[in-house]
RNA sequence: GGAGAGAUGGCAGAGCGGUUUAAUGCGGCGGUCUUGAAAACCGUUGAAGCGCGAGUUUCCGGGGGUUCGAAUCCCUCUCUCUCCGCCA
């Protein structure tokens, strides 16, 4: 959520912004809703402060007479105020909903445009394997090695699911040990986090846990949903606490199940593991002061980075572009991998700075060296997502005889150097 | 699942219809003392909204109700603790 005061302080800066984020905001209807609640808010207080005046005088000995006067009016005040007070959540009920589309501000360093496309290509990272074989894509290669199983996942759970076999589920187990022992290295704290969360939490991250457009499955008869991401339990780990300054920067790691709807996608490529209905994934989620905000995207871009050089794949860094960034963040960068099964690259982590977007609705603060609380920035990023991860392993070190190398950082998790048919 | 107890400022913890503008302690901040620190002592210290300010309103787990007036009474939900049952 943006702030109220500084939407009204640069309405201009909010407008265009929207524009640059391709997002649709009424900003002049913002401001007078926010106009008459402040108005209401005032009426309101003005009446109770009478109110409170009037049960004050009745502490004192009075006449049965002069006591009977007073009741009068405080009983003609209470009504004057739940009058004025339905006014008002009416007011704030309508500026919630408008606000609650209004997007973070934008980096002045992110490329401006409207699409994917748009997004600023920073570099290209290792090298693309030239085959002198056709290789072949990770469904293909699953099936020949009995690694993923669609066909039964279908049958038990629809289409978009999959069970991982063999080396399959050994490379999820892997990657998830490395990954986890990768960030604890970096001063990270291990989380196995909760996979559902209550709609507040989910709100306060800045998902939409119910409407057309969500992409969360929510549990009937309750106020949970199955979460899409560890970004909203670790997020909301900290809800309503307000932190001291030497509590920062606060830096965890956590594995969750994600899970999607995914409804709308159908149509696109997305064959195999690429897009699913449940996958595992290890999140990073960092809680700073506003100054190091900029400096810890950095940190957290490089930490994939670093993960991918090591596993050996390669990739492209994207800065994404103003229309791509979603709501919360305030900048984001995508790492790609390279997919030749698609013949094309594929986002495998994205990592955004969201400023306080996410801190002012979940209410967590610091307090600083002169005692002032301070909303902190929230950072999130992906370390691995299991099932794209794995198609870049499979696809990237398949050879020519149909087996598949370890990548050599995750042997020892796997415990061989080669996945062979059975 | 059953029975009981509880939820109060950063934390702990009193208050249980109208001098509560929420006691007290810890912690934080400032000071005295000290070469410096600790201890001790003194002072100060919740959040949010509106207002230039004086000030004022709201907030005692969430929501609703009773009342002229609610932290305090009632209903309801959530969570925590204790005991019992069930269970991986």
């Amino acid at each position: 959520m943006v702030d109220i005061k500084y939407i009204k302080e640069n309405a201009d800066l909010v407008k265009k912004n929207a524009v640059d984020r391709n997002v649709k905001i009424d900003v002049d209807k913002i401001l007078v809703l926010y106009e008459k609640k402040v108005n209401a808010q005032i009426k309101a207080d003005g009446l109770r402060q009478k109110r409170n005046e009037n049960s004050l005088k009745m502490k004192s000995q009075l006449s049965p007479g002069e006591r009977l006067k007073l009741v009068e009016e405080g009983k003609e005040f209470k009504n004057a105020i739940s009058v004025c007070e339905e006014e008002e959540r009416k007011l704030e009920r309508e500026l919630n909903e408008e606000l609650n589309k209004v997007p973070n501000m934008t980096h002045e360093t992110t490329p401006i445009g409207k699409t994917d496309k748009d997004s600023k290509e920073l570099r290209k990272v290792g090298k693309i394997r030239n085959f002198n074989f056709k290789p072949k894509d990770h469904v293909e290669i699953g099936q020949d090695l009995d690694l993923i199983d669609f066909d039964n996942a279908s049958i038990v759970s629809g289409q978009k699911f999959y069970y991982l076999k063999n080396e399959g589920a050994l490379l999820e187990l892997a990657l998830t040990q490395y990954g986890i022992k990768k960030l604890i290295e970096k001063g990270f704290t291990p989380y196995l986090t909760p996979d559902l969360a209550k709609n507040t939490i989910l709100e306060g991250i800045g998902f939409n846990p119910r409407g057309d457009e969500t992409n969360i499955y929510s549990i009937e008869n309750t106020d949970l949903c199955l979460v899409g991401t560890a970004e909203i339990t670790l997020g909301g780990l900290y809800y309503n606490k307000l932190l001291k300054e030497e509590d920062l920067p606060i830096k965890m790691v956590g594995f969750s199940h994600c899970f999607r709807t995914e409804a709308g996608a159908a149509g696109q490529a997305t064959k195999g593991l690429y897009r699913v209905h449940q996958f595992s994934k290890i999140e990073m989620f960092v809680i700073c002061k506003p100054e190091d905000s900029d400096d810890m995207l950095e940190f957290l871009r490089n930490i994939e980075e670093e993960i991918y050089q090591e596993i050996g794949i390669p990739y492209r860094v994207l800065d994404v572009a103003s229309g791509d960034l979603g709501n919360p963040a305030y900048k984001k960068y995508d790492l790609e991998a390279w997919m030749p099964g698609r013949n094309d690259y594929g986002e495998i982590t994205s990592t955004s700075n969201c400023t306080d977007f996410q801190s002012r609705r979940l209410n967590i603060k610091y307090k600083n060296t002169e005692g002032k609380n301070i909303f902190v920035h929230m950072l999130n990023g992906t370390v691995i997502a299991v099932p794209r991860v794995i198609i870049s392993i499979l696809e990237n070190f398949q050879n020519e005889d149909g087996t598949i190398d370890i990548p050599k950082i995750l042997i020892p998790y796997i415990g061989k150097d080669k996945i062979t048919k059975r």
